[in-house]
DNA sequence: TATGAATGAGGGTTCATTCAT
DNA sequence: AATGAATGAACCCTCATTCAT
């Protein structure tokens, strides 16, 4: 599909730098056929950016209705974002030349929202369900989903900054400092259970 | 000074998009007036970045230089990045810019490569002074400074990203995660409350 | 077509001073019509200068098919500069400015070479020919021809830089010298009567 | 001298691409020294061309004083144009541009043709003293004045426009021929003689 | 006499976009 | 649905030239 390919090009270079010339040659069509399916280059931006989005939203909707447990939900969502690593760090490197184009689209700055709020929503839910439970201490949930939810920001941010990051050592050390903030004991984690 | 003006207009977009005739507007000078003085386009990015990148590390080292204790160098230097907030923002977002360019400079990847060793070597620093004088609890402190940093850049991250992010509060939460991680008290009013 | 024009701004000036921009509205095209065809302005050069030597081989090829003669040929040949003139003169002239300039290219330099070489070795083949039937006296075959193609050039050369210059006369000068030191008395009316 | 310099970068290349930065920098000085001096590109332009000329112009004039005899003249001015080819085929090159270029000036119309017309004008004496003298057959003067000097152009345009010319070589075939139409038999050459 | 700084005009080239087919 | 040809606007950059010193 064409989209696929623009949002790897615009995930590797900027929108600027990004010619629909680019795209369709990458594509093996027509130039002109770009602007039959999508219009412009900006439309063909925002359905990419959006079909990201939407598959982001669509992972994590998915652990909701697998997992029930709180500490199992925060668990998944963290394999979660090892695993889909590569689309995450492009989706945030898009939405980082997105949030400086001047070319703002309400349905993906709505979408955009969202993304972010359903994370955040969801990490708060999974602790106050832990703390309910008492399993995990009483603390202010949103405030500790904010926290969790920057910083993954900002290990994606690294791994595009400083070359050799190792992202999966991050997310762990962010995972055991998330369990020490709320009091919980990982049983040493998944692996040695099964 | 140009420097200073092209600094910004690359802050908000593009590399790509900001043309050399913008920045020349901006600056109410003549657009061959920038090749007189940087060469070329990319010329004066390069100088651009650099100052930045030299600022910042300025700012560093003039804190190094002014405290001693390491809470005190630790709060200096949260600090710093609320107090610069602006142009640190600035440079994660034309480092992440240039990140993607073609463009790399041997000169520019050594200095940004500094940047965060500098950055995490001080921390790291600091935590082992303070565990030596037995205010911490011991603790891996290059992960532990690594981990800080990371979530600093989260934070900048987010402030491009999440309209509405309030940093004050986004870092003062992590100061208070990192001293709980220490094992320090904090003695300071707004903290001492909650 | 598009070369055609270019051939003709180019000969009556310098590469350097003729403007694509001058191209494309001297075809009434756009100017970026001449990129999509040829790529840059020295692809527009180099394809208008092939094809001015290609004209002219064929037009030396067309003679040797039609006459048999060598005292016929060598006057074809004479026509053909004569008559030619002004393309021939053209291609002398974007040849030195070809010459000089820094962006050589092998397909050129060859066609060039090959240019050169052809009209000497058919003259040498006629002369050659023409003191084997006992019509020419017996001379250096090689230096004759490479004389007769050196003034040419001359004359080339003289009716760029010399004001006024009467192509047909010094065409016929050289014609008479050429017989001369061939031996051959030719027949033609004009010449029979001085 | 700056002129002198210019006339090397203008006769290396065309006029439009030589940059008065270059010839500034060839030169070691400041741009605005040339306009200081010349006015402006075309006067250095004007003024190296005139230089030029009166050059070769007193090269001739010299050779008239010192030799008397017909067939020591021609001998003489042929040594000339092989001794100093170097100059003379720069010449023929600015002169060629000069010939293309829209900015023509009167002074060195003027001056252009005057050489020319001195070249002829020399050459046609020589030949006429030597008829008179009994020591060449009786020609046409001034055609073949003309024919020699256009020959000679175009062993100067050969020199530019085919690699590995022999100028020394065509300069002699063109004396010999000269001496076979006036009917003289050169004393087999100077070398001879000593 | 000599220079560094500054400028307006224009040149080659690219690119998003359109149109006829 | 798909394409090759065509276009206008704009971009980076260069250059002859001027000016204050």
């Amino acid at each position: 599909m064409i989209m696929s390919v623009a949002l790897d090009l615009f995930a590797n270079s900027y929108y600027e730098s990004v010619t629909v010339r680019d795209i369709a040659t990458a594509c093996d069509i027509n130039t002109a056929l770009i602007y039959y399916y999508f219009g412009s280059k900006k439309g063909l931006f925002r359905a990419a950016i959006e079909a990201s989005i939407r598959e982001a939203l669509f992972e994590y909707e998915t652990l909701r209705a697998e997992a029930d447990d709180p500490v199992e939900l925060i668990e998944g969502w963290f394999e979660i974002n090892v695993r889909s690593y590569r689309s995450l760090v492009r989706l945030v490197k898009i939405t980082v030349d997105y949030a400086y184009s001047k070319a703002r689209d309400e349905e993906i700055d709505r979408l955009l929202h969202d993304l972010y709020e359903h994370e955040i929503d969801q990490l708060a839910e999974c602790i106050e369900a832990g703390v309910r439970l008492g399993r995990f201490r009483s603390v202010d949930k949103r405030a500790m989903a904010l926290f969790v939810s920057v910083h993954l920001d900002g290990i994606f941010l690294a791994s595009i900054m400083r070359p050799g990051t190792d992202i999966a050592f991050l997310v762990a050390n962010l995972r055991e400092i998330l369990w020490q903030q709320l009091g919980y004991r990982p049983v040493l984690a998944a692996v040695q259970q099964s």
